[in-house]
RNA sequence: GCCCGGGUGGUGGAAUGGCAGACACGGCCGCCUUAAAAGCGGCUGCCUGACAAGGCGUGCGGGUUCGAGACCCGCCCCGGGCACCA
């Protein structure tokens, strides 16, 4: 191999990392991606796009982790790279920036291992991270990185805690206020004369208990092997934790909590103003979970059981109740005996319901989350020897304890009813319960009917419809104080602290009441003060039995704290949790706005600028933003909800900060495993003879993500080494459509490399690197190509079609290469063209041909409309739905006559046959039916 | 079980109800080369056929239409989400 015979001026690796360090070097220093604020530090009003029409385009930023990038995940980056460039040269002021969500467990847990300061590792990972990304050419405007573990950064997110903290959801306006203006409402004596009577102390407990952020001792998920409680997003359907896969239990212990619940009917009817995927839409709507209906209140010895149903319009159909479990009214109604008419099913065979209770209930609390759903739909209860009244009809009802109950959801108690609910149905058969159809089924249905129909057996509500009897019901009910309206969630309050070392410290501190105490704005931020111990202690992962214990909680003489906070100096203990991973998240397309502004969290101007509302009705928000749908719920609605906070506050003036979401498909690989199950290197895998080998042992292919144990990590720094930052990003646009995933393969990239060769040496000659272009005009049809190329990418740039763009570019240079000549007309165009995708190459190109600095504010080519009318159209001529003949004919020719010469054109095949049909389709084809 | 996506050549993928398979990888053939690589050119859905040509083709079965990969009905398979939420 000798390089004399590689021509000196190719594109080739070498030469395009030359090219694009020198490019990215240029980016830099010139501040090329710099986007113009209105006011503030970056502000430019001589920025060419200052003032311009704004985009802002965001991605889900990284967790830069110690393993690097491989090649999956800087597709949604690169993706909105070249979009971005696109819309700059499109006369767009864009914003593309780019930050790195840097606290959380991994960090963490190195630390534990190694003990390196877990700021320490961070740090070198997001150098690493930001040279791996700067390598691709992202056009960030740098000014506006940062890591949520900055302190100027987590400044502000202690900042927007305390504004949860210190307001309260008002349920008349449906939004949240500042505490201070509950608090006066008290004082003034408008809600009850309770105020006046309360100790200071009591005030403040009950003031607390409005709060937005708020601690409450309730059952949590506590994780005794990651030593940590857990939000109920982050627990799998299985029980277990998303990280680690450790298991959860459900302990009462005092944690924070946010009110994400009173935003409940917000999260979800403000979806509908969004432009997101329908399955995340229909994930979060799910994950929230609201149901209407009604309370109802059954009458029972001593009281009354309140139970939530949906469907009150079929109260005659219930024939037995069923509390849950733990439902804390099961004592005081369980009596001594079994009553009479008790069934010998109903009793688990015990000799009195005490027994009975206490048997089931120690069975339930023994069987773990995955046991109780495994179990399918076999019903398993008891009697609890009680009867309730059915308040519509005064007909008694036993009352059971049965575990398909959730004490969680609604108020943990319903009333059974089995002609309408296959839960209840299948739970009388096995108890020997009476079914009451309350709606008329189809003729020969079986089981419970949850479907439309006229109600029967229901008295007053016979005849009416299922919406209309459950109106009539709830009236019923209301007027006659048996119950109400209502609508429960299945969303949970947000449970916010956790037992860690690496995340944001609270800003409260406790006095000596115990109460929980703000700190004021002016002690932001409290700094993660630096520990011995970063581990928090925990525990053998099945022993539920044991107590969370923070490390910051070690650190005495930092938990103990002497500060003024207006009644002099006095002894403080801080909050020792720290805010969950989720936090830094929950606001940073915010900050991208004014990242330096000490003021303010953002700058009201800048805000409605890049965020705000355009129309009546726009929820405002980022313009488009990439990231996986893994995000579908976790956080993607604590975003939403800090941001209608912010909003309720008067701090932002978007009430939603997401306007469009795109999932972007994942990057998957082949891994490959010999007959012992070891993975083996994957790029020394060869296929022959229909099989894959490694050596000469036959191996076995498998698909999946890619990953070190794997052995199937191809890295960006790997490609860019072989075949330059350009090919690369080429090569991953043109693979197929942004949001499918798709496999890798690395042998296909240097289809993207001759591409870029081709283009290469359009204009530059490989031998001198001589200029070759020239001045001499396009012929007429190439310059037909040219127009109909750019007006096509344009389309598809606006659509995130960059496959099928890049698929358009490569026709036009096919279709310049062989040309004797290599005309400017058509090559200025397809140098501005390449350039959100191979931005290094266009940019030396752009200046090969005769251009002062970057491309990257030259305008995008627009198609001569006079360009995209074809000379001569071609139609086919169909017969019985077959092609059989051709006709070439000028556009304009009247209908008539391309009839006649279809007709002509295919008489052979009509061989005399009278045609009983023509169609002719203007522009397109002639159908002809014999 | 329920709810979303999705099934097109050897592979990744194109196709406002209008010539299925753009573009690319791979494969085959050729040019260049002492040779190889790179580069360049041609062919490449399947079947029959020397060619010309013909037949069959978008998971399966029906339907609508002059015309269906696309629309409708019923299935099958793959991926994802939810799963006793009253």
């Amino acid at each position: 191999m000798s390089e004399t015979e590689t021509p000196p001026f190719r594109y080739t690796a070498a030469l395009a990392g030359e090219i694009e360090l020198r490019w990215q070097a240029y980016w830099a220093e010139n501040g090329t991606f710099h986007a113009p604020n209105p006011v503030g530090e970056l502000a430019d009003p001589t920025h060419p796009r200052a003032g311009a029409p704004k985009l802002h385009v965001q991605d889900m930023f990284p967790y830069p982790s110690g393993a690097g990038l491989h090649v999956g995940h800087p597709l949604g980056y690169i993706g909105t790279d070249s979009y971005t460039r696109y819309k700059r040269m499109a006369g767009f002021n864009v914003l593309h920036p780019m930050g790195f969500d840097a606290f959380g467990l991994p960090a963490e847990q190195y630390a534990v291992q190694t003990g390196t300061h877990p700021a320490t590792t961070t740090e070198a990972n997001v150098e690493r991270y930001r040279q791996q990304l700067r390598r691709l050419g992202l056009a960030y405007d740098e000014r506006r990185s940062f890591s949520t573990t900055d302190p100027e950064y987590y400044r502000w997110t202690q900042w927007i805690f305390l504004q949860v903290f210190n307001s309260w959801f008002d349920p008349e306006q449906g939004k949240a206020r500042p505490i201070s203006e509950l608090i006066a409402s008290y004082e003034a004596g408008e809600r009850g004369t309770e105020w006046a009577e309360l100790t200071p102390v009591e005030r403040r407990k009950l003031i607390d208990a409005h709060r937005l952020a708020y601690m409450s001792e309730a059952p949590v998920n506590w994780c005794p092997g990651l030593g940590t409680v857990l939000a109920n997003e982050e627990v799998t359907p299985d029980g277990r934790s998303e990280r680690g896969n450790f298991p959860v239990f459900q302990r009462s212990l005092k944690q924070w909590m946010m009110r994400i619940t009173a935003y409940g009917d917000r999260l979800i009817d403000d979806l509908d103003a969004l432009d997101w995927p329908e399955p995340v839409k229909l994930m979060q709507r799910n994950w929230i979970g609201r149901s209407r209906g009604a309370h109802v209140d059954f009458p029972i010895d001593g009281g009354h059981i309140r139970v939530f149903t949906t469907r009150p319009d079929t109260l005659f159909g219930a024939t037995y109740m069923v509390l849950a479990p733990e439902h804390e009214l099961v004592e005081s109604v369980v009596p001594a005996a079994w009553p009479e008419g008790t069934k010998d099913a109903w009793t688990g065979g015990h000799a009195t319901p005490a027994e009975a209770v206490a048997a089931y209930r120690a069975a339930a609390a023994a069987k773990t989350e995955e046991e109780r759903t495994a179990d399918g739909k076999v019903k398993t209860g008891v009697f609890i020897g009680a009867f309730a009244e059915n308040p519509v009809n005064g007909v008694r009802i036993p009352v059971f304890i049965a575990d398909y109950v959730l004490a969680g959801y609604g108020t943990g108690a319903i009333m059974a009813v089995p002609g309408q609910d296959e839960r209840d149905w299948a739970f009388a058969e096995v108890f020997q319960l009476p079914i009451i159809r309350t709606v008329e089924a189809p003729d020969g249905f079986q089981g419970a009917y949850t479907g439309e129909g006229p109600a029967i057996n229901s008295d007053w509500l016979d005849g009416k419809g299922v919406a209309e009897a459950k109106a009539a019901m709830i009236a019923w009910l209301e007027e006659n104080g048996k119950g109400t309206g209502a609508t429960t969630y299945r969303l949970r309050d947000w449970l916010f602290s956790r037992q860690r070392y690496w995340g944001e410290p609270f800003p409260i501190v406790y006095d000596e009441t115990g109460l929980p105490v703000a700190l004021p704005e002016s002690m932001l931020p409290v700094e993660l003060p630096d520990v011995d111990d970063f581990s928090p202690r925990t525990f053998d992962p099945d022993d539920a039995d044991t107590e969370p214990e923070t490390p910051l909680s070690r650190k005495k003489d930092w938990v103990q704290v002497e500060l003024d906070l207006g009644d002099g100096l006095k002894t403080y203990t801080r909050e020792t949790n720290t805010m969950p991973q989720w936090a830094g998240s929950c606001w940073y397309e915010l900050r991208y706005l004014d990242p330096h502004n000490d003021k303010v969290l953002v700058d009201p101007e800048n805000e409605a600028y890049w965020m705000g509302p355009r129309t009546p009705g726009d929820p405002g928000g980022v313009d488009l933003y990439v990231g996986g749908v893994e995000h579908a719920v976790l956080h993607l609605l604590y975003a939403r909800f800090w941001h209608k906070v912010l909003y309720d506050l008067g701090h932002v003036s978007s009430f939603e900060p997401f306007k469009r979401l795109f999932n972007q498909g994942y990057i998957q690989a082949y891994a490959y495993q010999d007959d012992r199950g070891f993975y083996v290197p994957a790029e020394e895998v060869v296929e022959r003879e229909g099989g894959y080998f490694y050596g000469d042992q036959r191996v076995t292919r498998s698909y999946g993500k890619m990953g070190k144990s794997l052995k199937n990590i191809v890295t960006p720094d790997e490609m860019c080494d072989q075949y330059g930052a350009d090919t690369f990003r080429v090569y991953e646009m043109a693979m197929g459509p942004l949001d499918v995933s798709r496999p890798w393969e690395t042998r296909a990239v240097v289809g993207s490399q001759r591409f870029l060769q081709r283009a290469w040496r359009l204009v530059i000659e490989e031998e001198t690197g001589a200029v070759r272009v020239t001045d001499e005009p396009l012929d007429p049809k190439t310059r037909k190509v040219l127009h109909r190329v750019i007006a096509g990418v344009r389309e598809d740039m606006d659509e995130l079609r960059f496959n099928t763009a890049i698929a358009k570019l490569i026709e036009l240079t096919n279709a310049l290469t062989p040309l004797p000549v290599v005309s400017r007309e058509a090559v200025v165009p397809l140098v501005l063209m390449m350039a959100p995708f191979a931005p290094h190459l266009a940019e030396e190109l752009w200046g090969k041909l005769g251009n002062e600095g970057t491309l990257a504010y030259a305008d995008f080519p627009v198609a001569d409309p006079a360009q995209l009318v074809a000379d001569a159209i071609t139609y086919p001529v169909q017969v019985n739905g077959k092609v059989r003949g051709r006709v070439e004919v000028a556009p304009d020719t009247p209908e008539a006559e391309v009839r006649e010469a279809a007709l002509a054109a295919v008489a052979e095949a009509l061989v005399g046959r009278e045609p009983k049909k023509v169609i002719v389709v203007a522009g397109r084809l002639v159908s002809v039916v014999v």
